[in-house]
DNA sequence: TATTATCTACGATGTGGATAGTAGATGGCC
DNA sequence: GGCCATCTACTATCCACATCGTAGATAATA
């Protein structure tokens, strides 16, 4: 049951603690766009916590869920392995695709270019990303 | 069900029907880098008829089957899903954390950049894309 | 204190995907 | 003609996910 990958509303309910930070059940149910019943946003949290995306912790009669894996690792994983299985394990050809959805202009590639230039610049060894919370965060 | 997402199966043997063009259950499960009973392999491309996403037709005692929807749309649909779903609909913040996963450099950016620049003088309507084969492809 | 609201835990149900077995048709071959 | 291989059709499991209901605990409040 390791490296699962998550369900859409698990990972809807994933946004909303990234979002927030962290939350209650009946939090995360106010800020999901679906509305869905107490009870369901309850039994998604307790399956991410059983596949160990999220951990809780008491906070008076109510549990307040955190979650355990960034969302960088989330989208990282999504990404290769949307690479790998409709892209021919070419980043390249994702890259294609993304331009000639026209969701990306050549100018935006050019101004990404210059970004990766500057804190290329800035160090050779890339600097840890400062991060808000550390909740026993998994790789 | 319409507009229905792939499994993981069914995204691998439409690969393979992407990759040969067309194929009987046969043909595919020998494609295929995992080792499937034959009536299992028969079954995803049933399943992936009644989605509509191949066709087929009678070759002998055995039956074709043809893709239906292009590599290109499940790409694109993919993609789309992907960004709005993890990265919160911006297309900019996937671009960046495939640069930031290394998986692309700058100088590959500078290279789309520039292709992308000289595709866009050649004409300001995009050219159709021409396709070999057209089985009543769906867009 | 009795009632109501809010939680959690547990279980039930429906759907869809993955996997494969069995039955029956058909074509090749000894 | 009888046997074996190959195909399809149909059916059956199993599992994961989505959704929610019920029961029981506890906090708020009238």
């Amino acid at each position: 049951m390791q490296d699962t990958t998550l369900g859409e509303r698990e990972l809807e309910v994933m946004a909303v603690l990234w979002e927030i930070g962290s939350g209650t059940p009946a939090e995360v149910r106010e800020q999901l766009s679906v509305s869905l019943a107490y009870t369901t946003v309850l039994t998604i949290l307790r399956n991410l916590e059983a596949k160990r995306f999220v951990t809780r912790e008491e906070e008076g009669r109510a549990h307040r869920y955190f979650p355990r894996v960034q969302q960088k690792t989330a989208q990282k994983n999504a990404l290769s392995r949307l690479v790998t299985e409709l892209f021919q394990g070419s980043p390249h050809a994702l890259l294609a695709q993304l331009v000639d959805t026209h969701n990306v202009s050549a100018e935006e590639l050019r101004k990404l270019a210059r970004q990766l230039n500057k804190s290329a610049e800035k160090s050779e060894v890339k600097p840890a990303t400062r991060r808000k919370t550390s909740r026993g965060d998994v790789k």
